[in-house]
DNA sequence: TATCTAATTAGATACTTGTTAAATTACATA
DNA sequence: TATGTAATTTAACAAGTATCTAATTAGATA
């Protein structure tokens, strides 16, 4: 049944060690040993998580004489959570591998970055468009840190360099999943969590 | 971390029962005893899982007297695993949420087909384009029963109606996870598996 | 054949998690 | 205030799973 593919699918990424072992096969294939000399657990371990990667299609493997090497399954990452995937594959080298996405991506930020902001940098307002709204959003957020805490206060005061009506873009931060709250301390979501335009119709 | 947020999304959908209970509010919000009543489980057990499911940002709740209403948050899911979307949306009644993305979709299946199929329907040959190539993949696999199990030679010969070269065109199948192979068994993936063409570039 | 290496299996342990029954809390209303 | 309803919490249990050690298998090579 169909459920249980998705279950399966999601539990085979729902353990750190095995997003972990995703992460370091985008930079190419290794063997076991290798794997598990990197992650501190014993090769038994890699066996186990192996596994589950390859009964959810996540890794495919070749033998070389003693040695398995692992590799991902491109096609199977890349036809599911677009969230993972930019995980896994935005750590592996600088080299473009997704250089047409980002040509688009770049280009419409561009666009509507010189459309809704002055000359001195000031956010004239919001677009409506929920799509130009998404890039204004990514554009804005993407200057904070994304590794430290924020108080409300310091979010209030760093949107407001932009805009006055900072209420409504500290709210819509969140909306989008660009920001998380708890206890009024902020934080930048990782960027797969980021509600993207692309995605949108 | 970065991370742990990744795996506890992936954590979040690895339930059967939390899956089940976004299908249901993919229909509209429910209160957790409708809920429990229509998955067998107790109200406690609707409960947990809320939280699991609160944590990771997939549901809204709104209180009404007494009642508590959950709800998808559609934002977030929109930005994530078009997987489990696909799952979760497809069966929410007839009506059109998702018309544009669907309009697309029909009128690039329709000039594909047009344009690599003959009038009696045969295929001329695959597209060397990917996004083509895929769009005619889906077209043939469609018309598989996505219940039931073929043998190999059954796969072949369903090919053949279409087009001689079946060796190439069943290894396409597997390859962009149309079809899943077991011991010579064939079986339609869920569409979600599905490689699909609208998210590439 | 004997030996070496990489991987797997088997069994054990500790931890996590899905579920329930029972008690408790939060609200609303008669 | 007393009663009723929906949800949550708590404690317990069963099932699942991540990890390890030790033993075993598969394959290559001297």
């Amino acid at each position: 049944m169909q459920l249980d593919k998705v279950v399966n699918y999601h539990k085979a990424l729902a353990d750190p060690t095995r997003i972990k072992i995703l992460i370091l096969l985008a930079d190419g294939e290794l063997n076991g040993q290798v794997l598990a000399e990197k992650l501190s657990v014993t090769p038994a371990t890699i066996t186990h998580h192996a596994a589950k990667l390859r009964e959810a299609s996540l890794i495919n493997e070749r033998r070389d004489k003693n040695t398995i090497y692992f590799s991902l399954n491109d096609y199977f990452i890349k036809s599911n959570s677009t969230a993972t995937e930019n995980l896994i594959y935005r750590r592996a080298g600088t080299q473009g591998d997704g250089e047409t996405m980002n040509d688009e991506r770049n280009r419409a930020m561009e666009t509507v970055v010189k459309n809704f902001f002055t000359s001195e940098g000031k956010l004239k307002h919001l677009p409506a468009q929920l799509k130009k709204k998404l890039i204004v959003l990514e554009y804005l957020v993407s200057r904070l840190d994304s590794g430290r805490k924020y108080e409300e206060k310091e979010i209030n005061e760093f949107i407001k360099d932009f805009h006055e009506d900072f209420a409504t873009i500290r709210r819509e931060f969140i909306m989008h999943q660009f920001m998380y709250r708890e206890d009024q301390i902020y934080e930048v979501n990782p960027r797969e969590m980021w509600v993207r335009w692309e995605e949108l119709s």
